[in-house]
DNA sequence: CATCTGACCTAGT
DNA sequence: AACTAGGCCAGAT
């Protein structure tokens, strides 16, 4: 039963776990380079928004490999206590220091240019 | 119903 | 170069 589920957040929502499932094992990406692989440029608070909501999609959704454009783990004070971003990054083999991706530039992962999904 | 905030980003001054 | 303002849109008060 539905739900009367919003069609159009429905999609989007869609749209921002698929493109956060394909990041790959030891890779992050940006709000911004997602909200606007999905066509949705400069939305890039609605994505944060959604990955709140990731935390009851199914499969899970590993929004820890989401940072901000300056590699920073912001939404880390969402995650689970016993399972922080950093924990989750660093057993992927992510590099974190304080809130911080390091080599940022060298683990992020453009959806639009790794998978050019359009 | 009005107002503000929010896992952000870009652009203008 | 630093700061301010605007944009995106939906949830919360």
């Amino acid at each position: 039963m539905a739900t009367t589920p919003k069609p159009e957040s429905n999609q989007f929502r869609n749209d921002v776990y698929a493109i956060t499932r394909l990041i790959p094992v030891g890779r992050v990406s940006s709000y911004g380079e997602i909200a606007e692989s999905i066509g949705a440029k400069g939305a890039a608070r609605r994505v944060g928004w959604i990955l709140n909501g990731s935390f009851d999609a199914v499969p899970t959704v590993p929004a820890h490999r989401v940072v901000n454009r300056l590699g920073l783990l912001t939404g880390r004070m969402h995650f689970s206590e016993n399972m922080p971003m950093e924990e989750l990054l660093r057993s992927e083999g992510v590099v974190v220091e304080k809130e911080r991706v390091l080599n940022f530039e060298a683990v992020r992962w453009n959806p639009m240019v790794e998978c050019e999904i359009e």
